[in-house]
DNA sequence: ACAAACCGCCTCATATATGAGACAGTTACT
DNA sequence: AGTAACTGTCTCATATATGAGGCGGTTTGT
């Protein structure tokens, strides 16, 4: 591949997740207009819509995993692996903010998925067998709330930094906001 | 209105709501579909597509508008106007599952938005003032936490009550999930 | 039972998005 | 400099969603 085009190609991609991320039913025009590119040009990249999302999903899916990769969820001490995978995560949220609704699109990002999610499954469960996790909540519970806070801190305090933000939301999901717990005062 | 008019308009108004919360570029065709009712008639009650989205979003607002009202947020004690704001919303958002997104479409339906957040706003400043909330923390932060939490609770773990998922979440929020604190063990 | 309201079904017009073909002009590598 | 790759533009066909008019039949309220 030609090096502008490469360029191109990655211009429409990021381009895309932005835009797909504001409004999922964005048009392909649109897309290529935001890029400064022509209509024709995504098309002769990508023969279906389709596969344009596709392959937005699989560039995020990529990153999702090279943060996990990082993190090292298995080996790592369960505190740090946590605040890795955080971490990497919230950067990847912002490089590539995709929206996670509409995910069973594709069955090859399908598949890519589910195999991140279940890596992170095993984690939860050696998080709350080692202790970092009270093991008396529902254990979908925890699944649930940990993206949706690397989501808020990813959009919704944009100042911090990636490190930050991760101290943020492991601070947050392990001892919350209140008031009364021993570190406070 | 005439007493079966007044029911599909409410079918209309409900599998509106459900259908665009999945995919929120559902068609006019699938929602009168879904909700066993010619395109049509969808079409008589509404001008246009934008006026059913605005009148699924009124509906849920003032659903929304009901819950904050009974938590009576400036006068009920903090911990239990949290609560009781909580268990309304997780109720909410089970009955009225719209997304959050392109709320900025209608501007009565924006306007009607902004008065209940200010109300919300102005609660989470007392909770800080108060003592419930640690205030060493972004504005934004808890701002941004509680809804994902709400909605987790409404989406993530449908066996609970809203009671019972209310508790959820604000033990969430106050203490979090981590092995150690005071009430643990 | 009767009049009005309402619904379902047909049809039609319009707008917009998708996808592809062809070709001239430009840009990148050797 | 020359070749191959790439892009922009124009055009065309197709599909789908929106919105509205009209009409016969059904349901509701009195």
């Amino acid at each position: 591949m030609r090096s502008d085009a490469a360029r191109n190609l990655e211009l429409v991609l990021r381009t895309g997740a932005r835009l797909l991320a504001e409004d999922p039913s964005a048009s392909i025009a649109a897309i290529a207009s935001a890029a400064s590119v022509d209509r024709r040009t995504v098309y002769r990249r990508f023969t279906s819509r389709e596969e344009l999302l596709a392959a937005v999903h699989r560039a995020r899916y990529e990153a999702v995993e090279q943060a996990i990769d990082a993190a090292r969820l298995q080996e790592a001490p369960v505190a740090v692996a946590l605040h890795l995978y955080v971490e990497g995560i919230i950067a990847v949220n912002r490089a590539w903010p995709v929206v996670m609704r509409d995910v069973r699109a594709d069955p090859t990002v399908a598949e890519h998925r589910n195999r991140l999610v279940k890596e992170v499954d095993a984690f939860l469960v050696r998080a709350v067998d080692e202790g970092l996790f009270r093991p008396d909540l529902p254990l979908g519970w925890i699944n649930a709330v940990l993206p949706s806070l690397m989501l808020d801190a990813a959009e919704g305090v944009p100042d911090l930094t990636p490190a930050r933000a991760a101290d943020l939301v492991v601070e947050t999901l392990l001892r919350g906001v209140g008031m009364s717990h021993p570190n406070a005062a």
